[in-house]
DNA sequence: CTATTGATTGAT
DNA sequence: TCAATCAATAGG
């Protein structure tokens, strides 16, 4: 595995980024888990936040790959996402679930759970297990320090799907997943191509 | 200005 | 199947 992932465009990215090991370090202490569930989000398709163009929420979606666009839903959730393609054009990768590496005691601290399997599984519960806020917004991942990328494992086996959650744009094979793997959201194991 | 919706989760 | 709960957006 190379020493920087492939960020040209957002569906490159989110079969690329499968197997990055994403670490966080706070003064809590570090948390880190290997990326295995991404799906991707660009402004072409009406799925995206970016869509309807650049508002406040948004607007690191269109500046340079590597950034980190956090977000608040559902009037409870935050999200985390990492930036990809040229600047300007607003697209990014939703990360989706993770596989607990480092820091797993601190995971289950901030999310109240002791099973390590319900830590990461689903977009706002791995922001909660890395302690990821709003105040990480825009932070690069491509920095070694706060919240960043390192090598991590090769995936045996990508399985390509559509999306989850959305209304617009389901029929786009856009979600992808490390096959068997027991840290891939639930709902993402009902649907195949 | 008000009303509706959503890249979710967890409980029923 | 539904509630929690708020930012963005559509509509008047």
């Amino acid at each position: 595995m190379s020493s920087l992932p492939d960020l040209s465009d957002a569906v490159t990215a989110a079969q690329n980024l499968l197997g990055w090991k994403l670490v966080h370090e706070t003064e809590d202490g570090r948390t880190a888990g290997y990326i295995v569930e991404a799906e991707a989000y660009s402004q072409e398709e009406p799925s995206s936040h970016t869509y309807r163009g650049k508002t406040k929420r948004n607007q690191v979606m269109f500046e340079h790959a590597g950034l980190v666009y956090v977000y608040f839903t559902y009037g409870m959730h935050y999200c985390v996402n990492i930036v990809t393609g040229e600047e300007g054009h607003g697209q990014a990768v939703l990360l989706r679930a993770l596989e607990p590496v480092d820091g797993i005691e601190l995971m289950m601290r901030r999310r109240q759970k002791t099973d390590v399997r319900k830590l990461t599984n689903g977009p706002a519960n791995l922001v909660q297990a890395m302690g990821i806020t709003m105040s990480n917004y825009s932070d690069d991942v491509l920095d070694s320090q706060g919240l960043y990328l390192e090598p991590g494992i090769k995936p045996e086996k990508i399985i390509k799907t559509t999306r989850i959650g959305i209304r617009v744009g389901v029929d786009l094979p856009w979600r992808f997943y490390i096959a068997d793997n027991q840290f891939v959201s639930k709902l993402a194991k009902n649907r195949n191509l």
